[in-house]
DNA sequence: CAAAATATGTTGTTAAAACAACAAAACGGA
DNA sequence: TCCGTTTTGTTGTTTTAACAACATATTTTG
């Protein structure tokens, strides 16, 4: 096992090199390859493992009662996955997750974080908080998008985003991490449309842009 | 302190009435009052304290840089509030809360969560598994609404939704928790135009309906 | 039960976004 | 620098949802 790697991902962070491979037993870690296209796990499923990224990647996605397909996340190497699933007891996924290329998973028993070893080890207790952590900054994120598509119309979102970013930013003046093509994605419109929105508002003038630094103006 | 109500949240799951006071006073624990429309934080604060309504509600809302002020959530008696931003340091709440009417809240220090009291006591291990759980739940309920407004379409939202109901509840036939007003903010759509698209679906034969009971064709 | 209140469904109009197709600008080597 | 590529912006058309106004159904309650 790479304990290189795992020291430097954010559900092993602070748990030293020496410290990984007994804290991998305790938790009945195990490793699983697949190949492109492979299921990890299914919806329906009852995920009991966190599954973390040791090489390639995986798709998180979801197929409707009549087969229509949406992905909903890119793990990749380093990141988690299931996690929220494994935690808390009967809830049944409600998402697959299939391998994007050839990929390699470390498992972790959920059951086994809740409910450590005997003895409260002291690093079983850094994954736990590494885990809270890396939920609650999740749950920050996916608010965020939840209040920056809650307009119904494209300049609603992107006045919503871009306040936030300014507030992040500590100025009006701000530069965000997006292309146009992959703020549309993020704000859930098409991308043609956000940019004639964008020029709409430049010409209102509630705002100046060039490429991807931002000017808000209060008029 | 009224233990018997704080026993019977999803913080303080599991532990006894009587540790309770002592868990407090190491969680360096206090409450306080608001009058209806008071702040109990802004936008911008460095949120350090994990809120617990004690009585009354909370609403969580953001203003944009323009002045638009949408409502995230509202936080029910027994319901915590700010907890995602109290457990990661250095970033500062995108969210006001201000209180719904009269209202109490118990506040937590987040920090005194990761390190605590030096003794690893039970109890207190218990609350940062009560966390984790209330986390990884709300995580799978925001991902979930994320995976059904992604969809441009009203049909597409509704699928989305249904299907995974039909998954929860196991059966092609289904009752929701909604009425239309409610399903038509949870999907972000206008009720006339969700009511109008429920019976285009239904005339297209891919479901059947009586008020909330769906019955879902697979032709 | 009847009246009032609430919830759901229908329709026509208007506004907005999706979509498509293309123009212009910016970028990145060769 | 020039050419090919990618990104961004523009415009017209079509689709869709918002909106408004009202009809019908259902529930509540005096």
């Amino acid at each position: 096992m790479n304990t290189d790697f795992l020291c430097g991902t954010a559900l092993f962070n602070g748990i030293k090199k020496e410290e990984i491979n007994g804290l991998l037993k305790c938790l009945n870690a195990f490793t699983k390859k697949y190949g492109k296209g492979e299921y990890i796990c299914r919806c329906g499923d009852t995920a009991e493992n966190i599954g973390l990224v040791l090489s390639g990647a995986v798709i998180i996605k979801n197929d409707d009662f009549w087969g229509n397909q949406s992905v909903l996340a890119h793990i990749a190497a380093g990141q988690v996955f299931a996690e929220s699933y494994a935690l808390i007891k009967n809830q049944p996924l409600l998402v697959d997750a299939v391998a994007a290329s050839k990929t390699e998973v470390l498992f972790i028993n959920g059951g086994k974080i809740n409910s450590p070893c005997g003895n409260l080890c002291p690093c079983h207790k850094k994954i736990t908080d590494n885990l809270l952590r890396i939920s609650a900054l999740k749950n920050v994120r996916l608010s965020r998008r939840i209040l920056y598509t809650s307009s119904k119309t494209i300049r609603g979102r992107l006045m919503s985003f871009l306040s936030d970013e300014a507030r992040e930013q500590g100025s009006r003046k701000i530069t965000i991490p997006f292309d146009r093509q992959q703020l549309a994605d993020y704000l859930n419109v098409e991308r043609s449309a956000l940019c004639a929105q964008l020029s709409k508002m430049q010409k209102d003038g509630i705002l100046e842009y060039h490429k991807n630094s931002f000017m808000l103006k209060t008029q």
